[in-house]
RNA sequence: GUGGAUGUAGCUCAGUUGGCAGAGCGCUUGGUUGUGGCCCAAGUGGUCGUGGGUUCAAGUCCCAUCAUUCACCCCA
C-alpha cells in the first residue's frame, strides 16, 4: 500500500502558515484597488497549443516542464505553466476589445512546472500579476511597473531591486541579434555547451549564462542592445524612465536582462529580492505588442508582470515582516456538560450574528482545561456555563486581560462585549 | 536531467568503540467541588524513511531504494 502523501514540490498551506498569505493578499487587493484594476481568474487547465504559440515551443518552460495530459476524450491539456497566455486567450474569445480600448487585469492563482524543488521552486506555486492590454504607451509600462513596486513598498519589503532594460521591438531586435552573432563569432568555440547551442537559437539568452567564463566574454565583447534601438524604441524607453524618475521609483538599467517568454518586446524588468538565495526573482514582467496577434487576436499591445507568492513569503520572512499576532476571539464559552451546550449553541448564534466572534468548546471538558485553551487561543473574555447559569439565564463575563468579572443577565452580554472590545 | 547534504516522537534535535530508543517543547490529566497564564507531578506519543546484508546483537557498519533539501539548470 502506497503511503499518501503530498506530490513532490507542492505544499500545504497549514491554518498555522495561512495568516502570511492573507495578510499579502490583503495588500495586493488594496493596491490593485488603488490603481483600479480589476480581478479576472481563469481555469487552471487549457490546451497544450495556447502554450506552445503564447509562450514558445523552444522556450524551457513548454519543451520540458509543463504537465501535458490527454483527457478522456483524447485532447491534450496543460496544467498552466504560466498566466499571461491564459488571460491573453480569454481576452480574444470574449472580445474585450469592443467593451472598451483598454483592461487593465490583475490575477492570482497557482502554477504548475515540473522542476526539480529547491529554495523558492516549487512545483505548483502561486503567482499574482497583472495585464494592461490596449495601450501601447510607454505611459502604461511606468504604471505597470509602479504597481509592482507599490506592493512590496506596501507589504514594507526593502530588500529588492529593480532592474529595467529594453529589448526592443521586433525589427530591432532581429539586427540586434545579428549584430550580437556576427561579434560574437570570434569567441563562440571559448563559450560553454549551452551557450554553443544558444547561439543559434536564441543568442539573447547568452546574457543569463552564470558561468564566469562566458559572463566574461559578454562583458567585453557584447554590443549593448540599448546602443541599437530604433529611435521609437529608444524614445518609449527614454520616457519609461522619465516617469519612473517623476514617481522617485528607483532603478537600475541592466542592459543584460533578457527574459526567457518569447513573447516579450521593448520594456523588460525584474524585481529581485536582494536577500534570497538562487531563486532571486520576486517579480518579472514587460511589454508583450506581439503576443494578441500570435493567438490570432486582433493586432493590441500589452504589458504586464508575474510575481511569485512563495518567494514574496520567503523574502518577507526574512526580513521578519509576519508578526506572530494570532486573531484570537471576541468570547470563548465552556459549557460544563452537553445540557450546557443546550444553552451555550443557541447563545453563541445570537451573539455570532451580532457580529462577534464567539468558539464554543464541543467536548465537555473539565473548567480548568477549557479555560486553559481558551488563554491560549487569546480569547478576550471567557464564560463557564453551568447548572447555576442555565437556572438563571445569567453568567460570569470574565476578561482575560485584568481578570475582571461581570454577572450579566445572557441578553446584556452583547452590549457588554461592546464596551471592552 | 546533473551534483552535494540530510532522514530518530506532532515540532526542534541528542544517541559514545555496534549492547534495554532519549531530551526539550507540544498535547492530555491532576495538584480538594466550577475558572487561564507561572510552578510541580504523572501520562501520551516512535515500523529509528524503506528493503536487503554483516553480526550473538544494528538507530549506529555495508549495499540498494525512496523521500526531503541545497546548488546547477530554468524562472516568479
Amino acid at each position: 500500500m502506497q503511503e499518501l502523501k503530498n506530490i513532490k514540490g507542492t505544499h500545504d498551506i497549514l491554518p498555522t502558515g495561512i495568516a502570511k498569505w492573507q495578510k499579502i493578499e490583503k495588500v495586493l487587493q488594496k493596491v490593485f484597488t488603488a490603481f483600479c484594476y480589476k480581478e479576472i481568474r481563469t481555469p487552471v487547465f487549457e490546451n497544450t497549443a495556447l502554450f506552445a504559440r503564447g509562450v514558445g515551443e523552444f522556450s524551457d518552460i513548454v519543451s520540458k516542464e509543463m504537465y501535458t495530459f490527454n483527457d478522456k476524450g483524447g485532447e491534450s491539456l496543460t496544467l498552466r505553466p504560466e498566466l499571461t497566455a491564459p488571460v491573453a486567450r480569454s481576452y480574444i474569445q470574449h472580445h474585450f476589445w469592443q467593451d472598451a480600448p483598454v483592461h487593465k487585469l490583475w490575477y492570482l492563482g497557482p502554477l504548475f512546472r515540473q522542476e526539480r524543488p529547491q529554495a523558492g521552486r516549487q512545483r505548483q506555486f502561486h503567482q499574482y500579476g497583472v495585464e494592461v492590454i490596449g495601450s501601447s504607451l510607454p505611459e502604461a509600462d511606468a504604471e505597470v511597473i509602479a504597481l509592482a513596486y507599490s506592493i512590496y513598498r506596501e507589504l514594507g519589503l526593502k530588500n529588492f531591486a529593480l532592474h529595467i532594460n529594453s529589448i526592443g521591438s521586433t525589427d530591432t531586435r532581429k539586427n540586434y541579434t545579428d549584430l550580437l552573432q556576427k561579434t560574437l563569432e570570434a569567441q563562440r568555440q571559448d563559450l560553454c555547451d549551452t551557450c554553443k547551442q544558444r547561439f543559434d537559437v536564441n543568442i539573447l539568452r547568452l546574457f543569463d549564462c552564470k558561468n564566469p567564463g562566458c559572463a566574461q566574454i559578454m562583458k567585453n565583447h557584447a554590443p549593448s542592445i540599448l546602443d541599437h534601438l530604433s529611435r521609437e524604441d529608444a524614445e518609449h524607453f527614454t520616457r519609461v524612465r522619465e516617469l519612473l524618475d517623476a514617481m522617485m521609483i528607483p532603478y537600475e538599467v541592466n542592459p543584460a536582462l533578457v527574459r526567457g517568454l518569447d513573447y516579450y518586446t521593448r520594456t523588460t524588468f525584474e524585481i529581485k529580492g536582494t536577500a534570497l538565495g538562487a531563486q532571486d526573482a520576486l517579480c518579472g514582467g514587460g511589454r508583450y505588442d506581439n503576443l494578441l496577434r500570435e493567438l490570432d487576436g486582433p493586432d493590441t499591445p500589452a504589458v504586464g508582470f508575474a510575481a511569485g507568492m512563495e518567494r514574496l513569503i520567503l523574502a518577507m520572512e526574512a526580513e521578519g515582516l509576519f508578526a506572530e499576532d494570532e486573531e484570537g476571539m471576541d468570547l470563548y464559552l465552556a459549557p460544563m456538560d452537553s445540557r450546557a451546550l443546550d444553552t451555550a449553541m443557541p447563545l453563541a448564534q445570537s451573539l455570532r450574528e451580532a457580529g462577534y466572534s464567539v468558539y464554543v468548546d464541543l467536548l465537555g471538558r473539565s473548567v480548568k482545561a477549557m479555560l486553559r485553551e481558551a488563554n491560549r487561543k487569546k480569547a478576550r473574555h471567557t464564560a463557564v456555563i453551568g447548572e447555576d447559569e442555565i437556572k438563571n439565564r445569567r453568567l460570569q463575563l470574565k476578561s482575560m486581560f485584568n481578570n475582571s468579572v461581570s454577572t450579566l443577565p445572557f441578553e446584556a452580554l452583547a452590549d457588554a462585549l461592546i464596551n471592552e472590545k
